[in-house]
DNA sequence: TTGTAGGCGTTATCAC
DNA sequence: GTGATAACGCCTACAA
């Protein structure tokens, strides 16, 4: 019913030494495929240690090399649920998928503000070569002046310019929120509403920006916002309000799939016919936007590619290259029948 | 446009001793709060330690205390994708709660099968003091045996018995289904399929058990069965098959509720009515149930719960506690729609 | 091609 | 209460 967890003492490089009749240094080399060891070494060791079931102690190979070999991805959302987001799960994927092929090693961490301090001093104790940040859904506090100490790649423009300036790739919100709303104004739709995320958050932001600019040069006023957190709730909430105070809403730009879903659920079940009687348009083009209740017309963003961006840039980076502050992908409109 | 990374030596124990007119032991007990330090000296070292921006050195630390004060949760599936099961996501949840209470740093990682060697040297090389591994979706391989070099823990009973056994904490997967097929046999159903996971997985194969001796002990032949993968697109393929080859079925029994949605979805689509013409029962209770076309009933779980206990008992393990083998979490059935 | 020796930044065991 | 002084397990010049 219950048991010992055993002592489990490891082999260490210099009982593999032993074993095999050379010194530490010389396993040391052959495990580590340096160049100037006999052939007949190398097979030697690797047997032995392989035998022995050595497994080098990584806390003792960063602190002699200075370097750990691990990347750490910080999603600074509240919590796990934040993995909800499906633009966020593809940007993790991405991610994922270029640091395995890299001889790094991927370490996720969820950083709710509560224990922001344990992660940033993890962040910067030296166990991680180089941190990603993922989200443009949280403020970003301490992590923005965390490259000082570390290399750090962000998705999504930080929330504040710092001196030096953070290393990020992101799409143009703003641009892109002017082809959604174009688009909607293109259907003859003069009402036109927004559902964005908090203000002080740039992905938010910037696309209200890019909404009010686009009504603006139409001639149009831009009264209709409401204020969303990027959940479904969040969305639906919203577009309650909006439906609520301003019945002749006929176009939604939603900033993004998942509050555009929920809106288009509130606007059904209002009796509204979507998009004959109000259009909506998301962000993203994630999952969400096919999942809806009617297939969301959206301003695609490549965040499987972005993932692997940020990856290799960070990547690059660590190999002492020099790469541009800034990289900014595409965004396209993609019509489904939501608008 | 490009700018370098600054060489950014951080100060060390030894800088912040001399710097503090003291020594690195000193200081040393000071930063952690060790008895016997005289209050002033606390406050004074923690002072300087501050202001030069001292942040210990892990790897350090680590290699002379034998511990590293972090725990690894293993995502044991091909890729980031498999976030998008809920039932996962409230475990992993519940886990990260747990852990962000204790002294432990949480650490996630996916373990694609293809670079199951880094992960599985990362976890043995001393830089974890224990792994929680979660996932019944996918054989464990390699990490059944990781218990001999650190303490683990599952989430759902493992594919293999091992000798000495693993720790781990799962539902009565055969019972809960027990549960499922008679309520569905007591809604009068004759002809009850049930869509499963990969045979050789364990929750599968208990969730098809049970599903055949519930039909058994009813006298009823247990001849309708379709393997699934866990996804949406796996339980929808399934159910088409199942439907194609005996039409007169009346009831399903999903091992999860996305299987189980996306079976409802193809009913649907069939022109059947649920639960009129077929009775659907999920598995989890998860946020999948409820976003179903039509509400799931389901054999709720606490998946949630289920991350807290796996995270405390590693957290009791690793205080040198003795704590049992396998816990069982209680399961019941939740009533909606569906069936 | 391989061995020698010092050091990476902490903790921990002694004395004082 | 504080200071020396070994480890901890590995890497890396430098020497041979």
């Amino acid at each position: 019913m219950a048991r010992q967890t055993p002592p489990a003492r490891r082999p260490t490089l210099e009982m593999v030494a032993a074993e095999a009749g050379v010194t530490r240094s010389t396993v040391s080399r052959a495990l580590n495929g340096e160049p100037d060891v006999s052939q007949t070494t190398i097979a030697h060791v690797r047997v032995v240690a392989a035998r022995m079931g050595y497994v080098p102690n990584r806390a003792a190979k960063s602190l002699a090399s200075a370097r750990s070999m691990a990347i750490a991805l910080v999603i600074p959302e509240p919590g796990v649920l934040a993995l909800a987001d499906p633009h966020l799960v593809a940007v993790m994927a991405g991610v994922s998928r270029r640091i395995e092929q890299s001889d790094y090693l991927l370490n996720l961490m969820v950083a709710g503000d509560s224990e922001n301090q344990k992660i940033m001093r993890y962040l910067t104790s030296g166990v991680v070569d180089g941190v990603l940040v993922a989200s443009q859904h949280s403020r970003h506090d301490a992590l923005l002046h965390l490259h000082d100490l570390v290399p750090v790649v962000f998705s999504g423009r930080p929330t504040e310019e710092t001196d030096p300036p953070n290393y990020f790739i992101d799409v143009d919100n703003a641009g892109a929120a002017g082809v959604a709303v174009s688009h909607l104004l293109g259907l003859g739709r003069r009402r036109i509403a927004t559902i964005t995320g908090p203000e002080d958050m740039a992905a938010a932001g910037d696309r209200t920006a890019g909404w009010r600019a686009a009504l603006a040069s139409a001639g149009l006023p831009a009264d209709l916002v409401a204020v969303g957190d990027w959940t479904a709730l969040g969305g639906a909430a919203a577009m309650r309000t909006l439906l609520d105070e301003h019945p002749d809403i006929d176009g939604v730009f939603a900033a993004n799939d998942v509050m555009a879903a929920a809106a288009v659920s509130v606007l059904l079940d209002a009796g509204r016919r979507v998009p004959e009687d109000v259009a909506v348009v998301g962000f993203d083009d994630s999952s969400a936007a096919l999942s809806a209740r009617v297939p969301l017309t959206t301003m695609s963003q490549p965040s499987e590619r972005s993932g692997e961006l940020m990856a290799d840039l960070l990547l690059r980076i660590l190999a002492g290259e020099q790469v541009p502050i800034s990289t900014v992908v595409e965004s396209h409109l993609v019509r489904r029948e939501s608008a």
